[in-house]
DNA sequence: GTAACTATACCAACTAGTCTGTTATGTAAA
DNA sequence: TTTACATAACAGACTAGTTGGTATAGTTAC
């Protein structure tokens, strides 16, 4: 049996990840990469055939993640009560929780990182960056669903646009705190639209 | 006197726009950029010094457009009521009508860019993108406060977080647009942010 | 034995930026 | 009215360094 290599590879994963945050991924050059990893350039065409491999890598990472949490707090959520209203409102309470303890996030978001940089990414990582969204959204879309229908909530509005606010909030608070340097400002303003949820819903 | 470049000075700054939208800033070569304006490169060079004042330019040109709209947003809001509740109200529900009329948001925001490649663009422009942002929440959060101050909200909030809210919304929607390839996505969220906001002053 | 590396040399394409020239346009003296 | 001239607006070849990627020969840990 040879060595294994998954910590160098999650070593590469991590130097990128962060180096694509702070100068996109163009600026993010693989000779930065591999000194910001502390490895060799044959060590990196060792893991990754070539720098597409590598967005790919990095981004599906990223994305594994985000979509286990999410799942994780809607599974949380529906344990903590049975009530449409209450479980749409605890994911946003939970998802602030979340984001509280990720201080990281003034970082960016590498869903932000792909949108504003469509041209730059591979057509395969904008693609699965995007079906990702749609993924959230959709999951996210029957909670609201089910509690516009239990409570008959004071302002006409739907579902969709709900959904869409979650994200919007998300990646918007992201920018925010970056340019604040507040790594409080995500879940602040996840339970800032938590509080407005619950008087749409007459809570 | 010689004949005017001001001309060929905009159409760099549009093309480089777009291209730094769609790539990044380390990915807007400045070959690309005079492709896409159908110049040359000593032009280019006669215009900017060098890449650093090109981006300068570029987001200068687009914090001063964005800083007018939203001075003309508040005079507008604030004609239109003397209500402090309803001149927050406005600001918001103006601004939906200004990016409605602005399909091109689908293509992002600088504002983003810069937040989401701070080591990458020079450090002048990563500070007046940052101090354009304090800039437009410090004039948000008066209205705020005269808003809570005025009409008791329902839930307990503070102008801080609402003014937050405002450019979390913006910076977000302008992603989700990009994802969904859906332009009238930023227009709706800010309406759906008004929706609420009614409900918390008691609308 | 074999995969996981290090180290280094190399390449073609691209990068930001420089350089030397050329062209358009207005001013003013002859 | 022509002609000379000043000056900004360009054109495009050129350079030094960087880019992603390849090649190759040896070393290390399981």
């Amino acid at each position: 049996m040879p060595r294994s290599g998954t910590a160098t590879r999650q070593n590469i994963l991590d130097a990128a990840q962060a180096i694509i945050l702070q100068r996109g991924f163009a600026g993010a050059s693989i000779d930065r990469i591999i000194t910001g990893a502390g490895i060799t350039k044959g060590a990196f065409f060792h893991h990754f055939p070539n720098k597409a491999a590598l967005a790919e890598a990095v981004i599906s990472r990223f994305i594994d993640a985000e979509a286990a949490l999410f799942k994780d707090i809607c599974i949380r959520a529906e344990r903590l009560s049975d009530d449409p209203v209450q479980q749409a409102l605890n994911i946003i309470g939970l998802y602030a929780d979340a984001l509280d303890n990720h201080p990281e996030v003034v970082e960016g978001c590498l869903y932000a990182s792909v949108a504003l940089q469509r041209s730059e990414y591979p057509d395969e990582v904008s693609k699965i960056a995007a079906d990702s969204i749609d993924q959230t959204t959709a999951q996210l879309r029957p909670y609201f669903d089910a509690a516009i229908r239990a409570a008959a909530p004071r302002k006409k509005i739907n579902a969709d646009d709900l959904a869409d606010m979650f994200i919007s909030v998300g990646e918007g608070a992201i920018i925010s705190a970056a340019y604040r340097k507040d790594p409080s400002i995500p879940g602040r303003q996840f339970r800032t639209l938590k509080a407005q949820l619950e008087l749409l819903f007459g809570r």
